[in-house]
DNA sequence: TGACAACTACTGGTCTACCCGTAGAATCAG
DNA sequence: CTGATTCTACGGGTAGACCAGTAGTTGTCA
């Protein structure tokens, strides 16, 4: 088992949009998909570059098919986004997840939907969590 | 007025920390600020450049106090946070705040207490939107 | 098979964050 | 005044992210 698990840059965490949405991809869709919406490009040999130093890290591998590579995630969506999340709160908010709540809240406006939806999956962690106190009585799991 | 507010770095931050905290601060004292708790310190000149540094981006100020320069915060805690908190939740999950919670819950055990905190934060969200509501009816600000 | 098109390997350059040593200036103790 | 202490100024050095050009390879198609 890998001991540390790279965080993607920016850039990487990019490309990995991309391969994650469509399971796998090549150097030109990736390149392509990358550059659709923004006027300023980056070279097909620059996307290739990252590919491959993504590939030095454990995070993406790759096959052959025909004359080109075809590249797919090597790290999960969800556990990498957790990670990300994780050491952002805990690097600018020192782990309090309120405090960083009501910055995101002031933001920017937040549709009811939205807070729907927050609420929701608040009582769901809630429930969960009942759920999960009841079956680690044993373990003194902490409250 | 200034146009582009920069975003302090990881170790503009844990300075700004200090400061925010402090009011103010000798390079002495933010040094060892940062220094305490950690096993690998960092050097006082170290510390003084970074300072130096965040006072080109206008993110703190200096005056002179006998022979040691005093530095003082330029921007407020609030704002930076939020702009941090805004711009991460644009990069990483493309804006979704409930994309974002569900694997901020995810990564570690949450207390009872916290989740009564958020909640009641999205209780005051939906209050303050209502209210908020009533007044822009004119500008036929979206839902 | 030959020429062309598309791909990959290799290499280097730039930029930013980060870190610190040395030299010199200011201050203070004796 | 003198030496020691503590500060600042200045300059440099490293590492990683990012970007891209050139050369060489592979496949295609007429």
């Amino acid at each position: 088992m890998k001991l540390t698990d790279f965080d993607p840059t920016e850039r990487e965490l990019e490309a990995l949009k991309v391969l994650w949405i469509r399971g796998e991809a090549t150097v030109r869709e990736v390149c392509d998909e990358i550059n659709a919406g923004t006027n300023d490009e980056l070279a097909y040999t620059t996307v290739l570059s990252l590919l491959q130093v993504m590939e030095q890290k454990g995070l993406v591998k790759h096959r052959r098919e025909g004359k080109a590579y075809v590249y797919l995630p090597q790290v999960v969506r969800e556990r990498t986004l957790r990670s990300l999340a994780a050491s952002f709160l805990e690097r600018v908010f020192d782990g309090s997840l309120d405090e960083y709540l009501v910055h995101a809240l002031g933001t920017r406006k937040v549709s009811k939907r939205e807070l729907d939806q927050l609420e929701e999956m608040l009582a769901e962690a809630r429930k969960k969590k009942s759920s999960r106190a009841s079956n680690n009585k044993r373990k003194g799991e902490k409250q």
